[in-house]
DNA sequence: TACCATAGTTAAAACGTTTGCACCAATTTG
DNA sequence: CAAATTGGTGCAAACGTTTTAACTATGGTA
């Protein structure tokens, strides 16, 4: 048996409803009052039974996240434990813990989500995955569940979001390499159905229009979050008669495939051939030589996605904003004028 | 108002109790009566509440996961991301979900932790942060409650416990090195109040000893997990009159810190040092040239972790084990023999 | 025929909180 | 001085489950 409100109660000789006041720092207790029995909870290490509490409150002061489905992805990837050590850091300083959980299938995802709305066990959750038409956000603003979406929806304007402008960031990246005087960009992308790739990969081609560029199709190559992926781009495009001078790459894993391949077909980096990627994860300084890269804040976009949805779950369950991170070009050595 | 069971159990026309039972399997429920309560509780979206089940059952489905509190040092790591990954995999599919909690200092992490087990969030919990004298072991230790720590405990011999030998794996590396005739080698290490950094410099001594060689205190080095750690290390032992000729690195995070000042310096590897490090992190093949590393299957520990913490939890309360989750020497092109 | 198992179900207590309402005493107001 | 307000506390209901014990049919056995 474990100690309860009500142990505490009798031994401060005070009702459990005291007690409970006490703890919620009622105004209408005694200093008195509250000073016994805060000393008697010292006293034999009183925890509150959360499963008790917010089976009353309705409130489970936690935070989910869904992990994004096709894991072996994103998680190989930095991205995603600075993601959530922001989200951690904040939501504990909140008095949130996070539940995180997984669906190996949509369906099992889908099921996940359920569990955790209509079992009340989060009182509000981090959606990482992104996709395009994505059902998991269908469901939770059918359900007007609080939550965040990281990214941008594309089907829905009125819900809570946080992102980069990737469309800009984008622009920025292709407009850089423009400005090195370089006339024939390619486009490494990820998955065509995530909105992460569509953005970026329109950024790049307002860039190139807005600078009259040509702009072609075999120069843009789709492909997944990894490195292997850019290794593949890599040789893809090195073998086309009229090769681009420089590539945006869409995430930094993916620019150290390309750098490899680069390597290995005798290519130098980047007098060659100029790279930029997104994300500037903390690896990207390591390289030979170091990744110019977009740098988008997840530490800070992590952290603000918890911190705006404990505002929403705790003050306005209508709160509904889109967030920009702001972005910012991290020069290194992999990008260089054109000869 | 959300769908309870007593809704499913009036629209079955049966009582509450026999929903729940439904719902558990129970033997003594008729075949017609468990398929008439599953179509309504199909047909009205019916999920049980995780809080009122876990007051009367004791139990919540969910495993707690102390983050380590140095957060920055192995959040920076991939070493993270791919435990999390092996842990929520493993948990997920046996119905678990996983909560993350974090303190900024020791004594928040200690309230963290009493929450958690006080208030009854989790059945079982993750210890990740395997100091010497860890007083959160000891702690957990002393109320019996079901964790597994992932390390080795020097205090105590009666937990549950999953780890590497990395005594073993730390003279194997060193042995690799020697094997290539390699006679002054030194040692990059990690915080002196870690159980790895220990255990991994022990191994490193008693192949030297075994094998007569040299060892000298100013070979060995401390510091952090950290890249920037391997690059101040790496100055400090160039710097040394008869400096070593290959190094044993505590991690490959560490070890491109090395390598970077190595080149910046002007030295070669593998030709005028040899490199060896651990945990073989996704990366590691990467650089150049890519780093030999001592794999310890971190994915698999997680995973491992996940299972015989439930294991414990549902099973045997008692359950006590060390378990041992082998490494394997990923040969790649920073170790050389000696000219 | 009377008695007993057994299968299938239900009523009700319990889990540990929060909170609306009622109550009392002390103080303020008219 | 009576009435009204206010501060401080307790009672009891409620939250949505699980589970023990009890109950009712329904056959089977002696």
């Amino acid at each position: 048996m474990s100690v309860t409100i009500k142990d505490v109660a009798k031994r401060a000789g005070v009702s459990p409803s005291t007690v409970s006041r006490v703890i919620s720092n009622h105004p209408r207790i005694s200093a008195a009052t509250a000073a016994k029995v805060r000393r008697v909870m010292e006293e034999i290490g009183y925890h509150p039974n959360l499963a008790a509490k917010s089976l009353v409150s309705k409130m489970t002061k936690t935070l989910g996240l869904i992990l994004p489905r096709p894991a072996e992805e994103l998680f190989l990837n930095l991205f995603f434990s600075e993601f959530i050590r922001g989200i951690v850091s904040k939501a504990t300083r909140d008095g949130y813990d996070v539940l995180m959980t997984s669906g190996a299938s949509e369906r099992e995802e889908m099921e996940a989500i359920k569990r955790l709305v209509k079992g009340k066990r989060v009182d509000g959750i981090v959606l990482l995955s992104s996709r395009k038409e994505d059902p998991l956000v269908a469901y939770l603003h059918k359900e007007q569940f609080p939550f965040i979406l990281i990214g941008r929806s594309m089907d829905f304007s009125d819900i809570l979001s946080i992102d980069n402008d990737n469309e800009q960031a984008s622009y920025d990246a292709t407009r850089h390499l423009i400005e090195l005087g370089h006339k024939r960009i390619g486009f490494v992308s990820g998955p065509p159905n995530l909105v992460v790739s569509h953005d970026r990969l329109e950024g790049y081609k307002r860039a190139l229009k807005e600078h009259g560029l040509e702009m072609r199709p075999e120069w843009i190559v789709e492909g997944e979050f990894l490195q292997e992926s850019g290794y593949r781009a890599m040789s893809y495009i090195m073998g086309i008669p009229e090769r681009p001078t420089a590539l945006v790459v869409i995430d930094d894993l993916v620019a150290y495939g390309v750098l490899r391949g680069l390597n290995e077909l005798g290519y130098r980096v980047p007098e060659d051939v100029s790279l930029i990627s997104f994300n500037n994860i903390a690896i990207s300084a390591l390289t030979t030589p170091p990744l110019t890269s977009i740098d988008i804040g997840i530490y800070q976009m992590g952290y603000m996605a918890a911190q705006a949805l404990v505002r929403k779950v705790t003050t306005d369950r209508d709160y509904a904003e889109r967030i920009i991170i702001p972005h910012r070009l991290e020069l290194r050595e992999s990008t260089y004028p054109l000869k």
